[in-house]
Parts: C-alpha cells; structure tokens; sequence
DNA sequence: ATCCCGAGGG
DNA sequence: CCCTCTGGAT
C-alpha cells in the first residue's frame, strides 16, 4: 500500500462523509466520558436511548455520582453489561470530583486510570471532545484496517501503530470518525456492502461478499 | 483466556 | 438460532 493510495483512500472517505464525528449524544466532555464508556459492546443508538433520560437527571459528575449505582442502572438496563457500566460510571464520578474538581482530564494517562476506561475510551474523548490527533481501534478499525488492509495486525496496539505511521497527517484528526463510519454502514462485519464500497477498486477485500448481496454464497 | 451481558439483525 | 455492537478488568 503505497502512499498514493492511502491518500487516495481518505479523500475517498472524506468525501462520502461530510461530517465525521460521533453519533453518541453529549453537551460535555463529561458526558461525552460516560457515553463511551456506556458504548462498549453496545450500538450508539442503545447508548443514547439510555443517555437521553440519565444526562438530564445527572449532566454532570456531582449529579451522577449522587444518583449511585442503583440510580444509573436505571437509565441503562437495556443496554449489556450494564451493571458492571453503572459501577464503573459512578466510580469515575468520585474519582473525577476528587481529583479534577469534577472536570474531565484532558491527559492520556488520567483517563485511562479512571474505572472503565482503557486506551480505546482515551482515545476517543482525547480526539472527540479534545480534539487531539489520535486513533482509536475500536471493533470497526480493526475489521476495516485488516480488509483493505490499512495496517494489519493481531492486536489492536499494532494496528493503531501502523494505522498512526501511515495515515497521512491531514486526515489524522477526522480518520477515526471516518473508519468507524464507514465500518458502521458499509464495511459491516457480517455482509459487507461492497457494491456500495467507495473503497473498492482500492481494496484487496473486494468483492469477496459481493455476491452476498443478492443473497447468495460467498466463495 | 474468561467474564460481564442486553437488544437488534440476519 | 448465532453474530455483532466504538471494551475493560481480572
């Protein structure tokens, strides 16, 4: 994959989608935090089907841990894992008011000591509500990554190393939005829509479900 | 490697 | 039914 290409690639991208941010509802870098902490293994429509009734009773860190465990459990029971989600959000809570005066720390580190978060969540406040140049190689990144192949890898580490050397720098900022969005609605796991790919000439998976799409066999 | 764990889609 | 959805902690 030579550097034409990838350049290529993310005008490509850029183009099909105008707006590159996420689809989780938020006002705050807060509750941008507790958004994505909610959105492991979960759809951003279940997150934001239980953050359209937590955030107006809890809009801030103060709020949300006042609520408790039982009180954001509430708002979030439809969504998986929650009960370890409502522990995990309250403690952040606690943390964030007694170390950050109730503000969400805008360092790598901090973040990632916070109960629920790990580099993945880091990366997406870092770059969503910050917007800092960082990648985040969530389920999509890596399916699309390892497809094209972008930067292949075994793990999620070694695909956002490879991901961060070879994006070209101006799309940097937005490549996350742009990968997710296009794994989201075009490069899905399951049945890829490959007849709809902007990507496809460009894509060593090409074609490979394309038959798929009327319903028949891949090979 | 395993657990957490609900809803929607195919 | 099985797979997938912006993972993290143990």
């Amino acid at each position: 994959m030579n550097k034409a290409k990838r350049e290529a690639i993310f005008a490509r991208l850029q183009e099909a989608i105008p707006e590159p941010t996420t689809e989780l509802l938020y006002d705050t870098p807060f509750q941008l935090l507790i958004a994505v902490i909610l959105s492991a293994q979960a759809t951003d429509v279940s997150v934001n089907k239980g953050t359209r009734t937590l955030f107006p009773e809890a809009p801030d860190a103060a709020a949300m841990a006042k609520l408790g465990i039982a009180g954001v459990s509430r708002h979030i029971r439809h969504i998986g894992l929650f009960n370890s989600k409502a522990k995990n959000v309250v403690a952040t809570c606690e943390i964030l008011l007694r170390d950050y005066g109730g503000e969400v720390p805008r360092d790598r580190r901090a973040l990632e000591a916070l109960p629920g978060v790990g580099r993945k969540t880091a990366n997406v406040v870092l770059n969503t509500a910050f917007g800092e140049p960082t990648l985040a190689v969530d389920t999509h990144i890596f399916r699309l990554a390892n497809r094209i192949p972008l930067a292949k890898g075994k793990t999620v580490r070694a695909v956002e190393e490879g991901l961060l050397k070879h994006i070209p720098k101006a799309y940097l900022k937005d490549a996350h939005h742009l990968l997710i969005l296009h794994g989201r609605y075009v490069c899905t796991a399951r049945k890829p829509r490959c007849g709809a790919c902007v990507l496809f000439d460009l894509c060593e998976f090409k074609g490979r479900f394309a038959a798929a799409e009327d319903g028949g066999e891949a090979p």
